[in-house]
DNA sequence: AGCCTGACTCAAA
DNA sequence: CTTTGAGCCAGGC
């Protein structure tokens, strides 16, 4: 469907990323072509209708590693750690991804 | 149209 | 290393 709304191109970019990866908020604003846009980005994951599998939110993480936050209080960011480390992403525990850079995905080229 | 919000980011101190 | 402040953007009112 032309003409979606920039949440929900975000939402099926963020469809695309692979268990065990994460990409940033940034990643996913440039990722649309609005390299700005990465508070956005948060937004769009804050209002996102369907988290867990189908809209993997918790895969989304800030740029300097630290989780950020997922559904609601410090308790979803602590579900949002667990779900990571779930899914083999390493997180310290102070709530950082280990070698952001390795674990980091980018979509193939449109 | 302006004003406000916030799962962000980066540079500076 | 941490904290601050300003810049940022889409969407809802």
């Amino acid at each position: 469907m032309p003409n979606e709304s920039f949440y929900e191109q975000a939402y099926q970019v963020i469809r695309r990323i692979p268990q065990g990866r994460v990409m940033t908020y940034a990643d996913v604003a440039s990722a649309l072509g609005r390299p700005g846009a990465a508070r956005a980005v948060g937004t769009a994951m804050r209002l996102n209708p369907n988290p867990g599998t189908h809209t993997p939110c918790h895969r989304i993480v800030k740029s300097d590693g630290r989780a950020g936050h997922y559904m609601g209080g410090p308790d979803g960011t602590r579900r949002k750690i667990e779900f990571l480390r779930s899914e083999g992403v390493p997180v310290t525990d102070d709530g950082r991804v280990q070698d952001l850079d390795r674990v980091r995905w980018a979509p193939a080229r449109a």
